[in-house]
DNA sequence: TGCACGATGAAC
DNA sequence: TTCATCGTGCAC
Protein backbone atom coordinates (compact mmCIF):
# COMPACT_ATOMS: atom_id res chain seq x y z
CA UNK A 1 0.00 0.00 0.00
CA UNK A 2 0.92 3.39 -0.91
CA UNK A 3 2.46 5.40 2.46
CA UNK A 4 1.08 9.15 2.24
CA UNK A 5 3.21 11.45 4.68
CA UNK A 6 0.72 13.89 6.33
CA UNK A 7 1.62 16.64 9.06
CA UNK A 8 -1.41 16.81 11.61
CA UNK A 9 -2.73 20.57 11.29
CA UNK A 10 -1.85 22.85 14.37
CA UNK A 11 -4.50 24.80 16.27
CA UNK A 12 -3.50 28.22 15.00
CA UNK A 13 -4.84 26.47 11.20
CA UNK A 14 -8.18 26.94 12.65
CA UNK A 15 -8.04 30.52 14.23
CA UNK A 16 -8.71 32.48 11.00
CA UNK A 17 -10.96 33.69 9.07
CA UNK A 18 -13.43 30.94 8.19
CA UNK A 19 -13.89 31.52 4.32
CA UNK A 20 -9.72 30.80 4.66
CA UNK A 21 -9.91 27.87 6.59
CA UNK A 22 -13.20 26.63 4.66
CA UNK A 23 -11.15 27.04 1.41
CA UNK A 24 -7.50 25.75 2.79
CA UNK A 25 -8.98 22.54 4.19
CA UNK A 26 -9.86 21.50 0.61
CA UNK A 27 -7.41 18.73 -0.62
CA UNK A 28 -6.90 17.78 3.30
CA UNK A 29 -7.39 14.62 4.66
CA UNK A 30 -10.07 13.84 7.96
CA UNK A 31 -8.85 11.15 9.90
CA UNK A 32 -10.96 9.31 12.65
CA UNK A 33 -9.25 6.01 14.41
CA UNK A 34 -12.30 4.19 15.44
CA UNK A 35 -11.80 1.38 17.85
CA UNK A 36 -8.24 0.64 16.27
CA UNK A 37 -9.86 1.08 12.60
CA UNK A 38 -8.40 4.06 11.20
CA UNK A 39 -10.37 5.89 8.86
CA UNK A 40 -9.28 8.49 6.34
CA UNK A 41 -10.95 10.80 3.72
CA UNK A 42 -9.83 13.37 1.23
CA UNK A 43 -12.12 16.81 1.99
CA UNK A 44 -13.11 17.88 -1.27
CA UNK A 45 -16.26 20.20 -0.82
CA UNK A 46 -17.11 22.47 2.43
CA UNK A 47 -19.54 25.56 3.41
CA UNK A 48 -18.51 28.45 5.63
CA UNK A 49 -21.13 29.33 8.12
CA UNK A 50 -20.41 33.07 9.77
CA UNK A 51 -21.30 32.68 13.03
CA UNK A 52 -24.18 34.84 14.77
CA UNK A 53 -24.59 37.31 12.17
CA UNK A 54 -25.10 34.45 9.16
CA UNK A 55 -28.70 33.44 9.45
CA UNK A 56 -28.40 30.02 8.03
CA UNK A 57 -26.14 29.16 10.77
CA UNK A 58 -27.49 27.13 13.38
CA UNK A 59 -25.39 29.56 15.86
CA UNK A 60 -27.98 32.41 14.39
CA UNK A 61 -30.27 31.97 17.35
CA UNK A 62 -27.20 32.66 19.78
CA UNK A 63 -26.03 30.41 22.46
CA UNK A 64 -28.03 27.23 23.54
CA UNK A 65 -28.09 23.95 24.42
CA UNK A 66 -27.12 22.21 20.97
CA UNK A 67 -24.89 25.51 19.42
CA UNK A 68 -22.43 25.66 23.01
CA UNK A 69 -20.02 23.79 21.01
CA UNK A 70 -19.82 26.65 18.03
CA UNK A 71 -19.21 29.12 20.24
CA UNK A 72 -16.25 27.46 22.17
CA UNK A 73 -12.28 27.20 20.92
CA UNK A 74 -11.42 26.91 17.37
CA UNK A 75 -10.30 23.53 16.38
CA UNK A 76 -13.25 21.44 17.74
CA UNK A 77 -15.90 19.26 16.10
CA UNK A 78 -19.93 20.04 16.14
CA UNK A 79 -21.84 16.71 15.34
CA UNK A 80 -25.11 17.34 15.21
CA UNK A 81 -27.89 15.61 14.04
CA UNK A 82 -30.25 16.40 11.22
CA UNK A 83 -33.73 15.25 10.68
CA UNK A 84 -33.83 12.43 13.33
CA UNK A 85 -31.22 10.03 10.63
CA UNK A 86 -27.99 11.99 10.23
CA UNK A 87 -25.44 13.75 11.54
CA UNK A 88 -23.50 16.28 10.37
CA UNK A 89 -19.89 17.15 11.32
CA UNK A 90 -19.00 21.25 11.21
CA UNK A 91 -14.87 22.13 12.45
CA UNK A 92 -14.94 24.96 14.60
CA UNK A 93 -13.26 28.42 13.46
CA UNK A 94 -11.80 31.59 14.75
CA UNK A 95 -11.84 32.88 18.35
CA UNK A 96 -13.56 31.46 21.15
CA UNK A 97 -17.28 33.38 21.47
CA UNK A 98 -17.17 33.69 17.33
CA UNK A 99 -19.64 31.04 17.04
CA UNK A 100 -18.10 30.54 13.12
CA UNK A 101 -17.67 27.00 11.90
CA UNK A 102 -17.17 24.97 8.60
CA UNK A 103 -18.87 22.17 7.26
CA UNK A 104 -17.74 18.89 5.79
CA UNK A 105 -20.11 17.90 2.99
CA UNK A 106 -18.27 15.68 0.74
CA UNK A 107 -14.85 13.30 1.11
CA UNK A 108 -13.33 11.07 -1.63
CA UNK A 109 -12.82 7.53 -0.14
CA UNK A 110 -8.97 6.91 1.01
CA UNK A 111 -8.74 4.52 3.33
CA UNK A 112 -11.27 1.78 5.55
CA UNK A 113 -14.24 4.13 4.16
CA UNK A 114 -17.43 1.43 3.49
CA UNK A 115 -20.16 3.05 0.72
CA UNK A 116 -20.05 6.99 -0.05
CA UNK A 117 -19.35 9.98 1.48
CA UNK A 118 -20.88 12.18 -1.22
CA UNK A 119 -22.91 14.48 1.09
CA UNK A 120 -23.01 15.74 4.90
CA UNK A 121 -24.88 12.90 6.42
CA UNK A 122 -23.06 10.19 4.25
CA UNK A 123 -19.08 11.17 5.78
CA UNK A 124 -20.70 10.57 9.49
CA UNK A 125 -22.23 7.39 8.37
CA UNK A 126 -19.19 6.32 6.28
CA UNK A 127 -16.45 7.25 9.33
CA UNK A 128 -18.94 6.11 11.91
CA UNK A 129 -19.28 9.18 13.38
CA UNK A 130 -21.46 10.57 15.60
CA UNK A 131 -22.86 12.87 18.70
CA UNK A 132 -20.04 11.63 20.94
CA UNK A 133 -17.65 12.83 19.02
CA UNK A 134 -19.53 16.47 19.24
CA UNK A 135 -16.62 18.99 21.44
CA UNK A 136 -14.13 16.56 20.57
CA UNK A 137 -10.55 18.42 20.25
CA UNK A 138 -9.61 17.86 16.57
CA UNK A 139 -5.84 18.05 17.71
CA UNK A 140 -6.93 14.56 19.38
CA UNK A 141 -5.38 11.43 18.53
CA UNK A 142 -8.61 9.87 17.41
CA UNK A 143 -10.28 12.62 15.25
CA UNK A 144 -7.67 14.92 12.93
CA UNK A 145 -7.08 16.87 9.97
CA UNK A 146 -4.08 16.42 8.69
CA UNK A 147 -2.29 17.85 4.86
CA UNK A 148 -0.35 16.01 2.64
CA UNK A 149 3.72 16.56 2.32
CA UNK A 150 3.11 17.45 -1.25
CA UNK A 151 1.23 20.40 -2.16
CA UNK A 152 -1.31 19.45 -5.24
CA UNK A 153 -3.17 22.49 -7.91
CA UNK A 154 -6.94 22.49 -8.05
CA UNK A 155 -9.46 25.40 -9.04
CA UNK A 156 -12.18 26.25 -6.65
CA UNK A 157 -15.54 26.67 -7.27
CA UNK A 158 -17.72 29.01 -5.04
CA UNK A 159 -21.45 28.08 -4.89
CA UNK A 160 -24.37 28.86 -2.87
CA UNK A 161 -24.78 26.42 0.17
CA UNK A 162 -27.29 23.94 -0.22
CA UNK A 163 -30.64 23.72 1.93
CA UNK A 164 -30.45 27.09 3.39
CA UNK A 165 -33.49 29.20 1.46
CA UNK A 166 -34.89 29.90 4.61
CA UNK A 167 -31.97 32.17 5.32
CA UNK A 168 -32.66 35.73 3.20
CA UNK A 169 -29.65 37.07 1.87
CA UNK A 170 -27.71 34.93 3.88
CA UNK A 171 -28.89 31.79 1.47
CA UNK A 172 -27.59 33.78 -1.42
CA UNK A 173 -24.02 34.46 -0.14
CA UNK A 174 -21.62 32.11 -2.30
CA UNK A 175 -19.71 30.51 0.93
CA UNK A 176 -20.10 26.48 -0.51
CA UNK A 177 -16.09 25.91 -2.20
CA UNK A 178 -15.62 22.74 -3.72
CA UNK A 179 -12.48 21.45 -6.22
CA UNK A 180 -13.86 21.79 -9.48
CA UNK A 181 -14.03 18.43 -12.04
CA UNK A 182 -13.82 16.04 -8.37
CA UNK A 183 -15.48 13.25 -8.91
CA UNK A 184 -16.50 12.91 -5.38
CA UNK A 185 -18.50 16.26 -4.52
CA UNK A 186 -22.24 15.72 -3.17
CA UNK A 187 -23.51 18.41 -5.89
CA UNK A 188 -22.52 19.94 -9.05
C1' DT B 1 -45.37 19.80 28.48
C1' DG B 2 -46.29 20.05 23.55
C1' DC B 3 -45.16 20.77 18.82
C1' DA B 4 -43.27 22.45 14.31
C1' DC B 5 -39.35 21.93 11.64
C1' DG B 6 -34.71 21.09 9.74
C1' DA B 7 -26.94 22.70 7.16
C1' DT B 8 -30.38 15.09 4.37
C1' DG B 9 -30.65 10.95 1.50
C1' DA B 10 -33.06 7.65 -1.12
C1' DA B 11 -36.99 6.03 -3.41
C1' DC B 12 -40.67 6.92 -6.67
C1' DT C 1 -41.63 15.12 -5.31
C1' DT C 2 -42.26 12.61 -1.17
C1' DC C 3 -41.14 10.34 2.91
C1' DA C 4 -38.51 8.50 6.95
C1' DT C 5 -37.70 10.01 11.80
C1' DC C 6 -36.29 12.70 16.22
C1' DG C 7 -33.57 16.28 18.88
C1' DT C 8 -33.88 21.09 19.57
C1' DG C 9 -35.88 25.45 20.58
C1' DC C 10 -39.59 28.04 21.73
C1' DA C 11 -44.42 28.73 22.61
C1' DC C 12 -47.78 27.88 26.19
Amino acid sequence: MKKIAMKKLPRSFYDQDTVLVARELLGKYLVHKDNGVKRVGRIVEVEAYLGPHDRAAHSARGLTERTKVMFGAPGHAYVYMIYGMYHCLNIVTEKKGHASAVLLRALEPVKNITGRAQGPGLICKALNIDKRLNGHDLLSASLYIAEPATTESFKIIRRPRVGVDYAGHWARRLLRFYIKGDPFISKP
